[in-house]
DNA sequence: CGTCACCTTGATGGATATCAAAAACCGTGG
DNA sequence: CCACGGTTTTTGATATCCATCAAGGTGACG
């Protein structure tokens, strides 16, 4: 791929969205393009936060550690997204990042991301913006996670899957990254024998269509209906 | 009390860290005074953000819906606390905001706010640590709600609330705003027969000391062990 | 001193974790 | 094309934990 393609594209995201030409270009000039291949980390739970990086093409899973020692995903990145808002301005990572495919991201050291911040009102403004959707999201995820039926926590981390790693095709909603029974399992908090017993369910009924490593979502409105049965408003 | 030591007290909050006495007296020109009493809501989740609010004196408790229609309780916020940074671009608040003691903020209409910050980089800086410590925050929630073990889940919301409302006392660390049982569970995601069982094991081990609505925790090391058993690396 | 709200404790059932084993899937190499 | 081995997934049996239901106790306050 070229170098200017990933860039055009790269100024698209919301990191760069109404920023005016000249900074544009500054911060452009300030980030530097790198490859993680398949597996590796951008980085770890606990380092200090040295790069901010925003993603151009490839997939990456976030986890945290719990106390028991596994690894939770909390979510996963694409294109377009920035990692990680929480943490440039902290002591350490406080998860984990790991390169799900081949992916290319533009990184900034984080002191001279700061200095640009500084310089450029707009963009300040835009780190604002992406640091509340990002907390959020986690506010939500959070409270999704004190639901009693497991049915609704995991209807949820589909959901919240096919918002983050899914691609519209004829048939449904497809999650590109490879998703195993254990990595849903992680992400409800739940084991994989559950998180089985309930997919073959839901596959009976129609609403998904899973296979190894494979996950497509069929009937969204109704997974969307698990997740959060009508009450009131939303 | 008086405004002018409200204020004085304000500017050592980490909105207000590091700004220049010009930018100080400009963000807190722009601000009013508010007063809620106990039970009041500071704002409604779903409603459009109008205010963000920085905590003066009282408490304040910030609840979201779940689906089942309850109301988790995700944070406590005291004097010092900005309320609510997550929120103040979003369309819409994420959580409802409760006084449960008389209190009183400083208050900023969100757009004026937006202007402030794009033109007082060291101000904009401040929101951005600001919102990724909320962050952070959530992400460690969401992944500590994942572990089965119940006694973690409760002693991580121990530690939650003597982070957020406790105060050191000789006896240990007492829980200022009034917990119920239920309130606890709202915040591990229980039932409070559960919480209940589960505190009086504790009290009868020296860990706690509790009461109707009342809350000490007397040894806190144990219980850090109890919320997060170690392993590796924090 | 009575009432109300909160807290405790016990008994029970159901949901889900755990353990165990077999089946499906995929890539590989014959 | 088919057999093989490892990994993932499915399914079943059992045990455990916690929610639920029920009843009684305790403290606060009028």
């Amino acid at each position: 791929m070229e170098k200017g393609v990933l860039r055009a594209a790269a100024t698209r995201s919301a990191l760069f969205s109404q920023l005016p030409p000249a900074e544009t270009s500054r911060l452009l000039d300030a980030s530097s393009l790198r490859q993680f291949p398949a597996g590796q980390a951008l980085f770890h739970q606990g380092d200090v936060p040295e790069y901010l990086f925003q993603i151009l093409s490839g997939l990456v899973r976030v986890t945290q550690l719990n106390s028991e020692g596994e690894q939770i995903t909390l979510r996963i990145m694409r294109p377009g997204d920035l990692c990680c808002v929480a943490a440039f301005r902290q002591r350490s990572y406080p998860a984990t990042a790991t390169a799900i495919k081949a992916t290319s991201v533009l990184a900034w050291r984080t002191n001279s991301f700061v200095a640009l911040t500084q310089q450029s009102p707009a963009l300040a403004d835009n780190v604002v913006c992406i640091a509340g959707d990002r907390t959020r999201e986690m506010l939500q995820r959070a409270t999704e996670m004190t639901g009693k039926c497991i049915a609704q926590r995991i209807a949820a981390s589909l959901l919240r899957l096919s918002a983050q790693a899914g691609v519209r095709t004829p048939a449904g909603i497809h999650i590109e990254s490879p998703v195993t029974r254990i990595d849903l399992a992680s992400m409800a908090g739940l084991t994989y024998f559950t998180v089985s017993r309930t997919l073959s369910a839901w596959q009976k009924q129609g609403l998904v269509k899973s296979g190894r490593h494979r996950l497509t979502i069929l009937d969204i409105s109704r997974i969307s209906e698990i997740a959060e049965p009508r009450i009131g408003a939303g």
